[in-house]
DNA sequence: TCCTTAATGCTAATTAATTTGCATTAGAGC
DNA sequence: GCTCTAATGCAAATTAATTAGCATTAAGGA
């Protein structure tokens, strides 16, 4: 006997829910939603809220992780330079966009509150991880340069999340330059990925 | 005629208020901290914190900024790579402690609520800017390597922060491992400061 | 020292958020 | 279909947050 009942109404009420999450979000401030205005917006009642997600803040993060782990797949143009440079844009031209980075604001804002949530939070971002690995693997299979994921994180992802988050600019140009940089650099030290899962 | 009374007790309020939210970040979560809650802390009325800040989100991103603006000098050891190897290191170890990175966190998950205060906040970041710009000059002056301060809050701090964001480990080695990645890079395209300021 | 009034405190009123208890609806297995 | 019950809805009760009005305190200039 099944204990639970993701499909049906369960799951069309939570599309409703993250829609009208998604919605509230474009209009004001992450802090300023309340369970109540959630609810009005998704035709939900305020106590199904309550009891799926216990708070707004733990809604808003679920909403924030969905947002950030069905993002597009990533290039593959057949070169590594390439794959990263068009990559790159991509991130520059979505974080330009100030309502773009909220998904990325209210993750990050949010503590985690226990090492369960922490490994949940991570896990969410591992699928994106993994996605790099691939495209860095194909490049291995190219012979072109041997990089590891955290290499692109810390030098190509870091500087672009980070400038949208201090409002600084980052135009085509600055994402295509770190690339160059990134691919440049020395890669002697290989750090594996499994310290960041 | 005086408009403001910033001496004596304004003073003293602020001071108690402000310790009493370090304290309560202490200990729980940024968005379930109440004024009546921080009122109770430090001996104060919750109706002259509603007054003076607006609502909790307000204080909280004041005090966060606080915290971040009032970090310790920089080295100057005489050699630019041990400076940011020193500073490096000490981010790295600082930001070890989860606890010390909540007002970061504070800081970015507070979505700037009008041009007005997206200034405030980078204002409150300048004086930082300035003190690399300053490490970055003496360098300049030995006749070591010409590096611009946005090259080092994109590949130093910028990789630094958001691995201690996402949970992701940052010891001494990574951190001095990043100074010698950004020492060897190709510094052709310089990048005013102004563009961040 | 005395005056003016900014800043704060205090209490009550108001408003919003959250919980509780019970009724209703509709998945999912048979 | 039929049954069981997870998931939801609804309304009342409770609790917390916020505002309003007035009294009190103390900075800071004269």
């Amino acid at each position: 006997m099944r204990k639970t009942r993701p499909g049906g109404r369960t799951a069309r009420t939570r599309a409703l829910v993250f829609a009208a999450v998604e919605a509230l979000l474009e209009e004001k401030d992450p802090g300023a939603i309340s369970m109540v205005e959630i609810a009005g917006k998704a035709g939900v009642a305020a106590t199904s809220l309550y009891r799926r997600w216990g708070d707004a803040r733990s809604l808003l993060t679920e909403v924030a992780v969905g947002a950030l782990t069905r993002e597009a797949p990533l290039p593959d143009t057949g070169s590594l330079r390439e794959d990263l440079r068009a990559w790159a844009r991509t991130i520059a031209a979505t974080l330009s966009d100030p309502q773009k980075s909220i998904f990325f604001r209210v993750y990050v804002g949010a503590v985690p509150r226990s090492d369960k949530e922490a490994v949940g939070r991570a896990r969410a971002l591992r699928t994106r991880l993994q996605q790099i690995d691939a495209m860095l693997e194909r490049a291995r299979m190219r012979g072109e340069v041997n990089l590891n994921p955290l290499e692109v994180t810390d030098h190509l992802l870091a500087p672009l999340y980070m400038r949208a988050l201090f409002g600084a600019p980052a135009d085509a140009d600055f994402a295509e330059g770190l690339v160059d940089y990134l691919l440049q650099g020395d890669h002697g030290a290989y750090v594996n990925v499994a310290d960041v899962s």
